[in-house]
DNA sequence: ACCTGAACACCGTTCAAGT
DNA sequence: ACCTGAACACCGTTCAAGT
């Protein structure tokens, strides 16, 4: 019967398209789309499928349940993240004076150009992230990243010496505050009337 | 028709209970209870009300809509911050040698204690807080709290002069990021291998 | 193997009706 | 004025059935 299974599926692709070529990545796509149109209030598994073509319980064949599709669309959004900080360090770290500026100001760029994917990446709606490595190992890619961003700057005396991974949490715990606070409009209008959203940041990882 | 209904009213407050004393503030309550058992994600409008006793349309009385609900629990929760916070100042503006830590340490502990609340009060879920005026003068209080202690450890000599609102939003920013990081358990193992919170929390407010 | 459709238990919200 | 119950459109998830 498995034998017979394997066979109506090849028959199936030939004859009629019902089946997608990479349903798996067309629904992460798809999700990063309404993430974007609609934020994360409006990202529901059924849209995702719906705006795929394909029955509200297709995306079981390929996610367990909603939160796996958000692992899959969360690692995405990191993975956009890291090639943004790449880039920022690799523009920068010749020629710029305050490098650690530079890769805060390309993170606060990256998330307010879509604060739905922001929020998905670090509001863990993933309950229990231990359960997806793929999601683990991409944001560990941009810790390192970060790391070695911040050796960088204590190589050329921007940044004081130290424990590495310390200062890293703590230039981390700045920037991703600060973002959340603007993200979530929580910066009290005074502050706003005083200086820009540059202003602002410059002060917080001075 | 109008004086009727009037007259209905309080003919039904004498003769049986099903007129709640104080629906919305328990409404309110029952909300903080379900979100301390069962986090943002099981706080359901339905569920409130069916603690509470009441059929499910009833909150629409008191609140306009769920985002209307969702902005009272995260002004009470306001509240309880803003108390544990002058609680800790009070305490330790004589004594300690690090004021700032050991506000942040409360605030950190009020977070952990209950991590749905405080992530109510900073996921903002509301979208459009401006809609919601007690939700902003609370807010407000909390950060000028905030503020004089900054500027009672300048006095002090135990944080460098400056824009006290700067140093606030630099503060505030440090903690507030380090605290999403602590709750959404999205600091690396190696880093939590090396430090407990509290140093963890010492070295980003350094 | 991969997809569909019916079904279930849950949501938020509206509205006419009751007291 | 305040509350209820039926109704609607939307969820996530399961499962037997189709190809």
């Amino acid at each position: 019967m498995l034998l017979l299974s394997i066979l109506w599926y090849y028959i199936g692709m030939a004859i009629n398209h019902y089946h997608h070529g990479d349903l798996k990545n067309a629904l992460i796509a798809a999700g990063l789309e309404i993430l974007s149109e609609s934020g994360i209030e409006g990202l529901s598994l059924r849209k995702v499928a719906k705006r795929v073509g394909v029955s509200h319980t297709a995306p079981y064949n390929h996610f367990a349940d909603k939160q796996a599709l958000l692992a899959a669309i969360s690692t995405v959004a990191h993975q956009q993240l890291y090639e943004i900080l790449l880039a920022a360090f690799q523009q920068h770290r010749e020629s710029s004076p305050k490098i650690i500026f530079e890769i805060a100001w390309a993170t606060l760029q990256f998330a307010m150009e879509d604060p739905g994917r922001y929020k998905l990446m670090f509001s863990h709606v993933l309950e229990e992230e231990i359960y997806y490595p793929e999601f683990i190992e991409t944001w560990r890619k941009n810790i390192m990243l970060l790391e070695e961003i911040i050796q960088c700057c204590q190589e050329k005396g921007q940044l004081l010496k130290g424990d590495v991974e310390m200062i890293a949490l703590k230039v981390w715990s700045s920037v991703h505050g600060f973002i959340c606070l603007a993200l979530e409009r929580q910066l009290p209008q005074e502050y706003l009337d005083k200086q820009d959203l540059q202003g602002m940041l410059k002060a917080v990882i001075a």
